[in-house]
DNA sequence: GCCAATATGAACAGACCGGTACACACAGAG
DNA sequence: CTCTGTGTGTACCGGTCTGTTCATATTGGC
């Protein structure tokens, strides 16, 4: 049982899930996929709802690292890395992988709200909420609370049209609009 | 076989499809629902995939009658009634049954491009997207087709944040960024 | 009333679901 | 060598999945 053969599976999981969705995806093709047996899936995982709850935590991490990383690299300000959030979108839906939010997924599939799935994607979101929200503040926004829910909502609304093919380019779109709510706050540096 | 048996029964499934997911139930719970015989389903329904496109035809049209239904008692206006958007948006998320839009839920459970449900539910996007866009052409916008995607974009971010629960008023939020999108070409009627 | 056509319901078919029992391969200790 | 502990694979469990079969009510025409 060693601990890197269980992070193999939840990537691998990741994947699968990601590709065809949580309940269409049964304990035998993840088993036949990662090339594992059941019993030692079942070792490291006690239920399926367990599995699916480590693949979230490490979509969550993969994704805040992924986003963060990208937005420190693309601008040095903090109403500069707010703009990036779109730049780096435009990126992800590019990827030929690319399927929309794993959490809104998650939490469509998993609705209860008392549900261990549910509550970790809302978490998941609000985590997003809390950096914009400080990035907002350190540019001097007078409501930072406000313009970072403002860009999550743009966040999302581009997501979901990338992932249903509705426009051709959601991420301009949305930079667009974020341009012009924090154009006050964009020196040109 | 009378037609608005089965009426009856789309609608029903409607609800059980809404509230629990299209996977997560089976024909079976729908049959125990609708009280009706599994038989007498699928006289009315080749397969199951058949009733989840009835279904969403169903919820196409519903969306659409009390969306736009509700924007034109909101206002006379071109202008209005794009800003109304919100205000109505804001009402169904205040009704206890509001669980996230059933086409983002569907896709997300049908991610094959070429399955008629994935279609259907982006078809229903595009749907929304032109009637947006007439009505942006109809105020006067120099762009239409941009502000249609804007405001579109809003909307899907504000039902996502409203169905995750993180923040707590995202339609009120939304409305404040579509004013001052739609600033210029509000006149005070 | 009588017969044919149709709608219905319960039981079933075969596959697959999440999860488990158990026999076995293989390591290290003596 | 033997004994023992641990990780593995297979076969299987009861239940549920979508979809079908077939015998039985129910209806309409004459």
């Amino acid at each position: 049982m060693r601990p890197n053969k269980r992070d193999e599976l939840v990537s691998k999981a990741l994947d699968v899930f990601y590709r065809s969705g949580f309940h269409a995806t049964g304990m035998d093709t993840l088993v036949k996929e990662t090339g594992v047996s059941k019993t030692s899936m079942y070792k490291h995982f006690r239920t399926k709802d367990d599995l699916i709850i480590a693949v979230l935590q490490l979509r969550d991490e993969n994704f805040r690292n992924w986003l963060f990383g990208r937005m420190e690299d693309l601008s040095n300000t903090p109403a500069g890395q707010l703009i990036g959030v779109f730049t780096a979108l435009g990126e992800w839906f590019a990827k030929p992988e690319f399927a929309g939010c794993m959490f809104v997924k998650a939490s469509s599939e998993f609705q209860n709200h008392a549900h261990p799935v549910y509550r970790q994607s809302s978490a998941h979101k609000q985590m997003l909420l809390d950096h914009f929200t400080a990035l907002a503040q350190s540019a001097g926004v007078p409501d930072p609370a406000a313009l970072a829910r403002q860009l999550l909502m743009l966040k999302e609304g581009a997501i979901v049209l990338a992932a249903m093919s509705v426009t051709p380019d959601p991420a301009g779109d949305a930079l667009q609009t974020a341009q012009m709510l924090l154009q006050p706050y964009l020196k040109d540096s």
